[in-house]
DNA sequence: TATAATATAGTCAGAGATGGTCAAATCGTG
DNA sequence: CACGATTTGACCATCTCTGACTATATTATA
């Protein structure tokens, strides 16, 4: 029964039990488990997901290593997924300002930093074809609202 | 593991804690550290590179030196359009990253602020054809640079 | 002074150490 | 069987560190 993937996730929340974050090589864990170090990658992204309330950090090179941070739960947790679902693949420069204004409301961001998402995702920054713009404009704000989650939690590192 | 990178970018930055430049011989610490000299040349073009707002003098021969200087703006102003300058019409994701980094030792941006900028123009959000990369990150850049300096406007301490 | 010896620092290609991605193979279950 | 979940491996990306070779400045010597 017990899937790799189980075991492994079993084995990382259990080392973040008091903690709620933890630090680990890949090929280490890899090795301990005798399995090709990719499928740690795997298990990050099916159980520790941004969605399920994770955020994982990472180095290569040496010294490299894979951080993982599990977020308090509070309202932002179905917020996130919520809002990530209704960007997608593409949305319009008012669709994005109106997410921002909402996160601002919900005092998610100062008005500072929704000055710079806005400053981020405008139609002045993205100098492209119409139609390619709101694609980017996606990814990025994907990304951004991805970082509201993380600054909440109070970051180790910048 | 704190890479000895690490540790020699934290040994030169509390040399510099007070003045604003240091000085240095780099066989010598080199030798302090046990490791390659060019090692140390690394570590500066690195954590010290004129993107992060640092600049390196030295001299070689009997009694060199390498002189490590933090640039420290006066106006705010004249740190916008230089900033400016040096994005120009494209910049590459290290630089990019450098100069965010450069705005947070200056105070000038909170780390949550850094973040969001970094997650704005990092790789991950803009899905593109390296070669408009860099064009494109630079549009986004300079709008949040813009809007970095407008945010200081409303602030009490400035 | 001209030249040689010595003392520094810089550059760059490559090795080593990690982690990431993606598609194909395999497994398990309805 | 069909299909989604899992697992692997080949190939890629990034970060660090070193050594051989190069460049430049100072000092000693003929």
């Amino acid at each position: 029964m017990a899937q790799l993937s189980d075991s492994i996730e079993r084995f990382i929340k259990e080392l973040m039990c008091e903690e709620n974050q933890v630090e680990l090589r890949r090929n280490e864990l890899a090795q301990h488990f005798g399995c090709a170090p990719s499928q740690i990658n795997y298990v990050l992204a099916t159980r520790f997901s941004i969605e399920r309330g994770y955020i994982i950090d990472s180095r290569r090179g040496g010294g490299g290593y894979v951080r993982i941070v599990q977020m308090r739960p509070q309202q932002g947790d179905n917020l996130l997924s919520a809002l990530l679902e209704r960007v997608d693949n593409s949305i319009s420069e008012d669709a994005a300002l109106g997410m921002i204004y909402q996160l601002t409301e919900l005092d998610l961001v100062t008005e500072n930093e929704a000055g710079l998402m806005a400053a981020a995702v405008g139609k002045n920054a993205l100098a492209l074809p119409v139609s390619t713009k709101d694609v980017l404009r996606a990814a990025i704000l994907r990304n951004l609202l991805t970082q509201v989650f993380r600054n909440l939690e109070g970051r180790t590192d910048a």
